[in-house]
RNA sequence: GGGCGCGUAGCUCAAUGGUAGAGCAGCGGCCUUUUAAGCCGUUUGUUGAGAGUUCGAGCCUCUCCGCGCUCACCA
C-alpha cells in the first residue's frame, strides 16, 4: 500500500469531492482540437479570424486573481496560458477550477484563442474539464530573485538520483531533458537513413547466445530452461554480422542493445545501445571514409550543423578528420617509439625510463603496453574528431595484420572530446589465422580467468565456407549522443539507466 | 571492488553537541489582464535506517541502505 504524504492526503481529499459531486477525476476520452502550438500559429496567422480550440494538458502554472484566473498548461508541444473570467465561465465554477484543480492536473479547455493585454496568446475559456487528476505534486519551478540580485531556485527537480530514477517526472518538469531524448531518436533515425541509403540492409541477430564473443568483456549469464542451458546476454554483434558476410549479404548493420557486467561510469551503462556494420570487399580505409561521411551528417540532422559544442570545445565533424598513426601519435605525447621495442619486457623497460611516473601494470602484454600510453598520454590530447589508426596485433584478435607487418592490424580507433567513439578494422576472413589468434588469447589471458575467451566453433565454421575481405565497424550511439546533446555522463542520455533497487 | 563526499518538510536549502528553520508548494482569506503575480494569515518533519557515546545527537562513533565524484576493471 502506497503512503501518502499531507499534500498527496489532500488531493486524495479532493479526487472523493469530486466524484460525491458527480465529476469523474480519470474520464476515458479527451477531446483536443488543437495542441498548443498549433492553436497558437493558427490564431498568429490572421488575428482577425476566430480560432475556436479545445486544448489539453497539464497544468503547469496557476494564477488565480479574483474574479479572473490565468494558469498555463503544457502539452508535448509546448506551453499555453488559459484565461478563465467569471463573465464566461460563471462564478460557481471559476471557484471550481480554483478550489479543486491543482499544478501537475491534466485539463482540458474549450474556447477562442485572443491576446491578454499584457501581449501574450491565450485561450479564453467558456467551458474546461478534468482529465486526470495528479495526486503527487510535481515540483513546480520557481526561481525568486533575492534582494542583492541572486536567483534562488526553488522547487525544481535536480537531484540526479531523483531525476534518473524517476525519469516521468524529470520529464514532466525539465523541458530540456526531452530536448535530449528527442536529439537522440533524430541520431538513430539519421544513422539508419545513412546506412539505408548506402545500400546497408539493417539486420537483427541474437542477443540470447549460447557464446559470447567479439569483445573483452564480462557477460550477464542467464538460464534457459527448456533447453537446460546457459545463455549469455551478447557483449557484441560482431561474431553474428560476419557470420552474414559468409551468405553473402555484403553490407549489413544492426543497432541494437549489448550488455557487459563491468563497472558503471560516466560513460558506461551495462546495458548500451552500440552501431555495428560490416561492408564486403571493402577495407579499414573506406570504413574511414564511410565514417566521417556518416558522423558529420548525423550531426547536421540532429544539431543542424557540422559544428558542435561540447563543453568549452566546438568540434567540427566535417571530412576529412584528422588522422594519426598509433606510433606517430603515441610517439609525440609520450616520447616512447613503439616501434624499437618488440617486446613485451622492452617496452616495459623503456616507458619506465622515459616516463618515471607512469605505473603501467608490469605483468602487461605488449599491446596491453601500448593500450597503457595511448590512454595515458594520446587519448585526453584528441579532442577534435581523430582516426587514429594502426593497431598492435595482441590487442585486435578480430582484426587483419597489415601486409608485411605482423605486429600491427589494420584497425583504427575514433576520437573525440577525449574519449573514444568507434571502432573498426579490416576484418580477420582467414579462418587459419582466426584459430590461431583465438588460441593466443587463451594463453595472454591464462593468468585471469574472467577475460578468458570462449573459442567460438561454430564462428570458425562459418569462417572456413569462406568469408569476403570486409571492413567492419562498431559505434556507441549513447557516447554520440552526448557529444551532439552536450551532455557529459551517459545517464543524461538514457532514459532508465542502470540504479541500484531501492530500499 | 577501493578512496572521497552527500542524504534535513512535497521541492531547493539553512541550523557551535543545547527549543529543527527559510523560500517555494500546500491550506484559509483579499484581488476583473496576470506572467515563475501581489498582499494578509497559517500548517507541515521517524533529520535515509539501525545501534552506540553523551545530561543532551541533524551534528560525534560504528553498521547498513541509496546517490554523486573519483580510481580500478572495461580489445
Amino acid at each position: 500500500m502506497a503512503e501518502y504524504n499531507s499534500l498527496e492526503k489532500i488531493r486524495l481529499q479532493k479526487v472523493e469531492e469530486l466524484r460525491a459531486e458527480g465529476v469523474e477525476p480519470y474520464p476515458t476520452r479527451a477531446q483536443r482540437t488543437h495542441t498548443s502550438a498549433q492553436a497558437i500559429a493558427e490564431f498568429e496567422a490572421d488575428e482577425t479570424r476566430e480560432v475556436k480550440a479545445t486544448l489539453a494538458g497539464r497544468i503547469r502554472s496557476m494564477r488565480p486573481k479574483g474574479k479572473l484566473t490565468f494558469a498555463h498548461i503544457e502539452d508535448g508541444y509546448g506551453k499555453v496560458q488559459l484565461f478563465l473570467r467569471v463573465n464566461e465561465v460563471g462564478e460557481a465554477n471559476l471557484g471550481f477550477f480554483n478550489r479543486m484543480f491543482d499544478l501537475g492536473d491534466f485539463v482540458e479547455a474549450t474556447g477562442v484563442m485572443f491576446r491578454t493585454k499584457a501581449g501574450e496568446v491565450s485561450l479564453h475559456v467558456r467551458d474546461f474539464k478534468l482529465l486526470a487528476k495528479s495526486i503527487t505534486p510535481l515540483p513546480a519551478d520557481k526561481d525568486v530573485t533575492q534582494e542583492d540580485g541572486t536567483v534562488v531556485r526553488h522547487a525544481t527537480l535536480d537531484d540526479p538520483e531523483i531525476r534518473a530514477r524517476q525519469r516521468y517526472a524529470d520529464l514532466a518538469v525539465n523541458p530540456d531533458v526531452r530536448e535530449t531524448f528527442r536529439k537522440r531518436a533524430k541520431l538513430v533515425k539519421s544513422l539508419r537513413t545513412f546506412l539505408d541509403d548506402h545500400d546497408f540492409l539493417e539486420v537483427e541477430t541474437p542477443i540470447l547466445q549460447p557464446l559470447y564473443g567479439g569483445a573483452a568483456a564480462r557477460p550477464f549469464v542467464t538460464h534457459h530452461n527448456e533447453l537446460e542451458q546457459d545463455m549469455y546476454l551478447r557483449i557484441s554483434f560482431e561474431l553474428y554480422l560476419k557470420r552474414l558476410l559468409v551468405g553473402n549479404m555484403e553490407r549489413v548493420y544492426e543497432i541494437g542493445r549489448d550488455f557487459r557486467n563491468e563497472g558503471v561510469s560516466f560513460k558506461h551503462n551495462p546495458e548500451f545501445t552500440q552501431l555495428e556494420f560490416y561492408w564486403a570487399y571493402a577495407d579499414y580505409l573506406q570504413v574511414m571514409e564511410l565514417t566521417e561521411q556518416m558522423v558529420s551528417y548525423a550531426a547536421e540532422q540532429v544539431t543542424g550543423s557540422t559544428k558542435v559544442k561540447f563543453g568549452e570545445h566546438e568540434l567540427e565533424f566535417k571530412p576529412p578528420w584528422k588522422r594519426i598513426e598509433m606510433r606517430d601519435g603515441i610517439l609525440e605525447t609520450s616520447g616512447i617509439d613503439i616501434a624499437e621495442y618488440k617486446t613485451a619486457e622492452a617496452l616495459l623497460k623503456a616507458i619506465n625510463e622515459k616516463q618515471p611516473k607512469a605505473a603501467p601494470d608490469p605483468k602487461s602484454t605488449r599491446g596491453k603496453l601500448i593500450d597503457f600510453l595511448l590512454s595515458e598520454y594520446l587519448e585526453p590530447t584528441l579532442i577534435q574528431p581523430t582516426f587514429l589508426y594502426n593497431y598492435p596485433r595482441d590487442i585486435s584478435p578480430l582484426a587483419k595484420s597489415m601486409p608485411g607487418d605482423p605486429l600491427t592490424v589494420e584497425r583504427f580507433e575514433g576520437y573525440v572530446a577525449g574519449f573514444e567513439l568507434c571502432n573498426a578494422f579490416t576484418e580477420l576472413n582467414d579462418p587459419l589465422d582466426q584459430e590461431q589468434r583465438f588460441l593466443e588469447m587463451g594463453r595472454d589471458y591464462e593468468a585471469d580467468d574472467e577475460e578468458k575467451h570462449p573459442l567460438d566453433e561454430d564462428y570458425l565454421r562459418a569462417m572456413r565456407y569462406g568469408m569476403p575481405p570486409n571492413g567492419g565497424f562498431g559505434m556507441g550511439v549513447d557516447r554520440l549522443t552526448m557529444v551532439f546533446t552536450n551532455k557529459h555522463s551517459i545517464r543524461e542520455v538514457l532514459l532508465f539507466p542502470a540504479l541500484r533497487k531501492e530500499e
